[in-house]
This record gives C-alpha cells, structure tokens and sequence, in this order.
RNA sequence: CGGGGCAUAGCGCAGCCCGGUAGCGCGGAAGUUUUGGGUACUUCAGGUCGCAGGUUCGAAUCCUGCUGCCCCGACCA
C-alpha cells in the first residue's frame, strides 16, 4: 500500500504494544509484599461461572457497575499476553494497526442507516454542544470513512486495517464476568478489497491467523458458519472452543480437534495454499445450535460425532458493499470505472478470551494459565521467610531468572506455607518453585508443574537453569 | 424487555416477622504460638444498616418512592 501520503515524522511503524490498550507493565519479576494482588479466600456470591469466581478471587478484577470491570495488574498482564499474541498474528497476516476512538459521532452512522437500527445496545449520549454521539459498538462506519478519506485506486488494495480497542455494547443482561460485559476489548480487522474474489482471499487469510492464534493461545478453536447478525453479509464463520461450561450447544465432527494449525512459515500471498487451508477446515461438520442441521449430524458415524458446549472467541464476516455503497467508499479499478470496494470485518474479544482461557484450563485450586498466556511463567515461594538458607536461595534464584529475562512473581510474604501453596494455586502460574528449609536442609528445591501437580526436588542450579536461566559458576 | 430476588464492616452472612440505638465468621492491625497444604489463642480497629421521604417518644426493623446489583427467560462477541 504505497499510493497513500502523509508519514507522520520521528514515529517509525511501530509493533510496540504501548500504542493500543491494554498497556501492560514491562517488568518480568516482581516481588508479592510490593505487589497488588487482593486476593479473595471467600467466593463472591454473583460469581456464577468458574471463570468468574476465579478472577475475583485472584484479583484479577473488579466491578465498578453492571458489565463494566476495571482490569487489575494481574488481569492486566493475562489480558496483555492475550493482546500480544492477537497483534502478533494479525501483522503476520499483513494486517496493519492503528486505533480508532471509543466516542464516534452520530452522524457516521446515519450514512449507513445503522444509526436507527442498531436499537437499545447501542450508548447515545450527547456532548455538551448537545451534539449526537455514541459509545462505539463496533467501528465499520468509521474504518470506510478513514479508508474513503484517502484510498481512491485500486492499486491500493489489498488493505487490511485493525485496531484493538474499547467498546460498548449496552446488554440488557451483562453476566458472567468479563466473559459477557458491556464493556470489553475488542480486536476488529476490516478488510478493503475491489472485489469478491478479492475480499474472499482476505476473508481466508484472516480465518487461518485466527487458527494460529488461537492455536498459540493453547485453544483448540473450531471455525462454525454462522449468523451474520446484525454485521450484515454473507459469508461468516465463528470461532468456537469447548469447554464444558461454555454458553452454546455446539456440534462438530471429531477430527476437528486433532487438526494441525497452519505452520508459522505460511504465505499469506499464496491464495491456493490460504485457500486450501480455509477448505480443509471448513471440510467436516461442524455447527453451532442456530445452524445445526440434526440429519447432516446424525449421517456421520457415531463416533465422529461430538456434541457439546462451547465458547464463541472469534468472528469473521464478509459483508461486500454493505458499507462502502451508502458511505460511498469508491475506487477506480483497472477498467477506468469507480467500483464500491467489498469488505469484511473480523473480530476477536481478548476479555472475553481471558475468561474462556480459564474455562478451558482450571481445577479445584484454581486456574491453570498455558505457558504463552501465563501472566508470570514462574511462582517463587520462599517457605520460611526470615530463614537464612531459604532467603539466600530463593535470591539467587530470584536474581537468576530476572537476568535470563523469565516473568517469575517471588511470593515473600511472611505467610504460611499453607497460604502460598494456596495462593500459587490459585493464581495457576505454569511453573512453581518452592523453597522450604526442609528440603534446602539436602540441598533440594521443589520444583511443581501447576498442570500436573507433578513435584521433583532438584539442585537450585538445576531449577534456574531449567526455566532458562544461568548459574553463576 | 418480561418474571423473581437481594441491598447490614473489605468478603460471606445473622438481626427485620414481634420497633428500644447492631452482631458472627473470614479478612485487616498488634501480640503470643506454630513452621511444608489457608495453625491456634488474645487484644484492637472497622458500619451515615443503599438513598429520600413518611409513621412513631424512638426505625436496620413498619409504610411509600427511588437507585443499584443478582438470578431465570428472550437477546448477544
């Protein structure tokens, strides 16, 4: 995309994650007595769900009014990994960001006649010259306005624009946390192509990043047809994942969840491959309770048959001209003549993710975060605060993972030993290593997979270099 | 948006029916104790009883209105 002017000076393109919310801190350790971590021994009683339960208890976050939640420095750090990873594969896909406001004008939305239709979930409120504004639910109306703004052939296209931002949808019913709010993070893409051929392509590479991503995310996501809703279009696919305590009835053949991701070194440009891995995956059952076709289920063989709940993570729509006619998004094509470019909008809710992760990995003690999400890769316990030994091995251990670059949380509090296994527990972080004067006493450290549970006592050399870091000597 | 419920200390709750100026557990602070799976005990701090009216000598308690939140359903990333 070359055709468009107007560099901003001194602000090279940036993959920098402070451009966009959420901002995560950038310290990879941090000690628990200088952290903010409330945690909850008790469970709150609005708490339904598990995920819900969970990140109250853990701190995670906290409501300040019906659907709306104030992310704390925990929460925060799952919700930036989430983001980082979701950014990762969108510039991947050739997909370019910026950010798009949450307050948008009114009038925006009367070219498109979304304004009337959209109904009561959409936030009116009005600024103080008494002007028509609104709390964006979604942002077609303003990405066709930014692109008619400037592109005008269609050597400009292929464009894929994409914004991680705030939004807000006024549910009549916000429940279950973060995983049903009325304000919650939102990755939207919106593709601008010339044509249907096109924006198929488009619509296909966004479909395989969404595979990568939620791949790398430890999901295991399955592409559904679906509703377009009130997106408008024709073409649409939900991303679903299982979890037994997912809010759908879903179902889908059983070879769905041994497929491979696409590899890493996919050409985004090679339409045949792209398209390739688009029919693969859209070549078995797979269906959602408003698309279910119970005949076309009950043909395959029992055994391939899996019926169950799951958790809708992502949409993707193509919608065509739905918005670039109204809004007049026109390009010149190569026959000379102005044609409304085809678009696609694609979506995934990181809040919602970070609540669909913990149904999907969670046991009695708590949550249980894959290694790429976890907001702290390592949880340090130091068992007998004030002990000699334990403090000088927990600081070398400590001050050996900071070096290696290894997000560890060194709880030393003066606690119990109760109270932190309790804690890391809870807080679920992949990897423990607790430190406790009895097994120091041999030389030894427990070293825990949160997942497993599985304990092995080894040297305190042989912990730091396991989680990738140096030993002095 | 229909139906139901709740609002008392940071969290979970009792007290309300039958009016008399607020209590328990957890959590917090101080201490003793304990030291590998939320230890036990002692002391302390912490509440305009959601808000506004009304009834009454007196209201957390009875009445009216409002607000907020939760649950079921319909709806939805």
């Amino acid at each position: 995309m070359g055709g468009v002017s107007g560099h901003l000076p001194g602000r090279p393109p940036s993959r920098r994650r402070l451009d966009s919310p959420p901002q995560p801190s950038s310290r990879v350790k941090m000690r628990l007595s200088r952290y903010f971590l409330p945690i909850l021994r008790e469970t709150p009683k609005e708490a339904e769900i598990v995920s819900h339960r969970l990140m109250l208890r853990a701190g995670m976050i906290r409501q300040e009014a019906a659907g709306i939640y104030a992310w704390l420095p925990f929460g925060l750090r799952a919700l930036a990994k989430i983001t980082q990873i979701v950014r990762e594969e969108q510039d991947r896909s050739g997909a370019l960001e910026l950010l798009m406001p949450t307050i948008q004008s009114a009038d925006l939305w009367r070219e498109s006649g979304r304004y009337d239709d959209y109904g009561k979930e959409m936030l009116r409120i009005k600024d103080r010259h008494e002007r028509d504004m609104l709390f964006g639910p979604t942002n077609e109306e303003m990405i066709t306005e930014i692109f008619r703004a400037y592109v005008r052939s269609y050597k400009d296209l292929p464009l894929n624009l994409y914004h991680i931002q705030w939004k807000f949808r006024d549910e009549v019913r916000p429940r279950f946390g973060v995983m049903r709010s009325r304000e919650f993070l939102m990755k939207d893409a919106y593709s601008f192509d010339l044509d249907a051929e096109g924006a198929r392509h488009s619509y296909n590479k966004m479909f395989v990043a969404y595979l990568r991503t939620f791949s790398r995310l430890g999901l295991t996501a399955i592409p559904m047809v679906a509703e377009t809703g009130p997106i408008g279009g024709k073409l649409s696919h939900e991303f679903i994942i299982l979890a037994s305590t997912g809010e759908s009835e879903v179902y889908c053949h059983k070879d769905y969840l041994s497929f491979a991701p696409p590899s890493e070194t996919i050409d985004f440009d090679d339409k045949a491959a792209v398209q390739a891995i688009v029919d693969r995956w859209t070549s078995l059952y797979a269906a959602t309770s408003e698309k279910h076709d119970a005949a076309a289920f009950a043909a395959l063989p029992e055994a391939a048959r899996v019926s169950a709940r799951g958790i809708e993570v992502g949409h993707i729509f193509y919608f065509g001209t739905k918005y670039s006619e109204p809004m007049k998004a026109l390009v010149s094509g190569p026959d000379g003549k102005e044609h409304a470019v085809h678009g696609g909008s694609y979506g995934i809710g990181p809040t919602r993710l970070a609540a669909a992760l913990i149904e999907a990995n969670h046991d009695e003690a708590g949550m249980i975060w894959p290694e790429a999400v976890a907001p702290f890769k390592i949880g340090l316990a130091n068992l007998k605060i004030g002990d000699s030994a334990t403090d000088a091995a927990c600081g070398r251990i400590y001050a050996a993972l900071e070096k290696a670059g290894v997000d560890t949380l060194y709880d030393d509090r003066d606690e119990r030993p109760g109270a932190k296994f309790a804690t890391l527990d809870l807080i679920g972080l992949p990897h423990q290593v607790l430190v406790g004067p009895r097994s120091l006493a041999e030389g030894k450290v427990e070293v825990k997979e949160r997942r497993s549970g599985a304990r092995e006592l080894v040297s305190v050399e042989d912990a730091i270099r396991r989680f990738g870091g140096k030993t002095e000597n």
